[in-house]
DNA sequence: AATAGAATTTAGGCATGGTTAAACCGTATG
DNA sequence: CATACGGTTTAACCATGCCTAAATTCTATT
């Protein structure tokens, strides 16, 4: 056992590593993405990245990048469940806007004891996606990744599904809020234009040119309710 | 304007000198009584308090005694308003055991945002005491003290019904909660042992004998409804 | 292969908020 | 009225987590 509780930094280090190395290969992160992620200098990263090294939740490899160890993981899907069980309970009971969410969790997720965090659980009947579409990971750090693709790499003519967005930016999301690109929203691609030009869509009866930084943001499945069309 | 922002450190502080100062003369609060209220050594409240003092949260007269200034006190009572409306909150909505609101609120009430705490209000009804009796104060600094005095200085003969309890002692509510005084409960006085004895009283159908860090801790009204019983 | 530029780490500081030990003040008591 | 003792303050220090600036390493380009 590790004996000392996790800081509220590591914590917040932890977290914010799982997000970054689930995309990358190898798991590994680099230090600057993790700087910027999480609004420090990278010479922060690198002492905490180094105190995370001895406390066995990060393997650090100098100039190429850090991965989580399964302690450290552990830790990131503890708190990550914390993280998307406040924004589920704050939409759902609060009524907190959507976009807002993400904010208002970060501010309590370090706050929310264990006991509030079941009661919050089965309040809300153990959900398993938060408001962003993210798979809620269970209490014993199990998370179901869906097998979704970027809307970026959708093929014209077919219809998907919202499964998830990203949620670390605001403007992105109050953006996405507006043309009701919400998980469960039914998308039509219609067209890509070239050289990484704008993907043409309909979502309900409007129709929008959507830029890479958007279609890179959004993950979508087929939509089985109209496999062939 | 004070233009920098209160540290979480400085507003419990404040919001417990704003607790200690209540019952004192002249609203004084003693280095020791806030050391152990925080469950700080005395010498890190000397300087808390040096600190509190430039910024003007506080006035403070070396050996005799520190109290809060108007602005201090603004403070203090949104601090306190965070606390009792997460606790009102907790106890109504997530059905968290009442000798566990307390402990619980002072972990979130930093992470509550302005927004939130609307929400929160709304979504009770605009509460104005909290689950231990508390009045809470409104958003904009007013607090309503109801006129009790002391369970320890109630007539034998009388009927009284309780308002408020000390909530900073978990195992005190624990009994309190067993012995069902928790606020509305009518309690009739029977007798008072001599030399600090123990309070004899009925409580629904069962009898008790209180010591005094009970009678203390416990507020009462007379009970209006059995006025000249 | 040399080298420029990006990524990363090291070095040296700073602010916050805590600690213990020792010095200091005020007052109740003998 | 001296003094002992409790309450208070000062001094010196520590841990955490952040910073900037400088040094270092890696890598992509020429």
């Amino acid at each position: 056992m590790e004996s000392t509780s996790v800081s509220e930094s590591e914590q917040d280090y932890l977290r914010a590593m799982y997000a970054l190395a689930k995309r990358s290969e190898g798991g590994k992160v680099g230090t600057v993405a993790l700087a910027e992620r999480l609004g420090v200098s990278a010479a922060s990263v690198t002492s905490m990245v180094k105190k995370l090294t001895e406390r066995g939740f990060v393997a650090h490899s100098p100039y190429h990048g850090t991965t989580l160890t399964p302690v450290g993981e552990k830790v990131a899907l503890e708190v990550t469940r914390h993280h998307r069980l406040l924004e589920t309970y704050l939409r759902e009971r609060l009524d907190v806007p959507w976009e807002q969410v993400h904010a208002e969790a970060d501010r309590l997720e370090h706050a929310l004891s264990e006991d509030l965090e079941a009661r919050l659980d089965s309040e809300l009947g153990h959900p398993t996606t938060d408001p962003h579409g993210a798979p809620i990971p269970t209490k014993d750090g199990e998370i179901i990744m869906a097998l979704t693709a970027r809307l970026t790499t959708a093929m014209p003519g077919t219809t998907v599904i919202v499964a998830e967005v990203e949620d670390e930016n605001r403007e992105l999301l109050c953006y996405l809020a507006d043309l009701g690109l919400v998980p469960g929203t039914r998308v039509v691609v219609l067209a890509k234009g070239p050289f990484g030009g704008p993907l043409h869509v309909r979502v309900g009866d409007k129709e929008y040119a959507l830029g890479e930084a958007v279609t890179e943001a959004v993950a979508v499945l087929r939509d089985t309710q109209r496999e062939g069309e």
